[in-house]
DNA sequence: GTTAAATAGGACTAAAATAGTCCTCTTTGT
DNA sequence: ACAAAGAGGACTATTTTAGTCCTATTTAAC
């Protein structure tokens, strides 16, 4: 569960990859080589973060493409709900189907409040801290309480 | 994305409802007509959690299963870990394989930590909370700055 | 202008995870 | 004995995810 999409994961190294490369402009071509993911893949995944304004492209001859805004202002969730779609947590939340089992609704609110903290949480995570190996540790509280969490493990 | 499975939400429903029958076993089949899932269903969620030790069962006619603890003591992350089972975030964070792509894990670290610090939260949050309509708001905090998640929308 | 290097868009296939059902066996109260 | 119930697992179908490929369009360079 919670389980971030592959494609996510290789779309992190190719921003990761562009934010890199200072230079300007990068071809999927050269994004595949330096990271070794497929050509197709990247290709898709370029695209797709293009259409969401992730990045910009620049057609033809010598094209390529470039963070659309910097590292910091590119979030994590922003790269999920470019590669992965705005995903419901589960049908219930989905804008207006009605749910055949009226009893889970009760139930399923708490899920998508946990859901949508999980979410905005997402939404201040940058790039650049993707990008530290010495990524900072998420803190998470619940109704209150704050809740230490070490990745000691 | 960090998307609960349906089963997850069914799952979460069953045990609300064991819960709630104070009364001693319930037989799955009236868990199934009381929450309105199907049976066959019901009863596959029953078995997974009951061998995950959150319900306990008892075989025979007359039988039928109960919690195995207190509300407050099942959490968020138990249900998950009963039915879906310990998932990787990547393949990369799986147990020995080593990616192919060298360059991922140094970013892909970053989100195992992300996917750490989520699933030590849901340990936080108990079956008793997501029982309740008015659950809690989760609250997160990452690189030391809290982040106000407030569930307006 | 022609050519080659790129991206755009979408169709398509394959693989994997999820959901859901069903069958057979065992246990146990009546 | 019989019927009610869980245990375990096999199985199918559906959906999601991953990955590839083809065709069209744009643009720099010659």
């Amino acid at each position: 569960m919670l389980r971030i999409s592959k494609l996510t994961d290789y779309g992190t190294l190719v921003l990761a990859h562009l934010s890199a490369d200072e230079a300007g402009l990068t071809s999927a071509a050269d994004v595949a080589s330096a990271t070794g993911i497929a050509l197709p893949t990247v290709s898709k995944l370029l695209k797709l973060m293009a259409n969401a304004g992730l990045v910009s492209s620049i057609r033809g001859a010598q094209g390529g493409y470039e963070l659309a805004r910097s590292a910091t202002e590119i979030s994590a969730a922003d790269i999920i709900d470019a590669l992965e779609g705005p995903v419901h947590i589960t049908e219930c939340s989905a804008d207006d189907s009605h749910c055949d089992l009226e009893a889970v609704c009760n139930v399923g609110g708490a899920w998508q409040r946990i859901n949508v903290a999980i979410r905005r949480a997402l939404g201040d995570i940058s790039l650049t801290d993707l990008k530290r190996s010495e990524a900072p540790v998420p803190h998470f509280e619940f109704a209150g309480l704050p809740v230490s969490v070490e990745t000691k493990d």
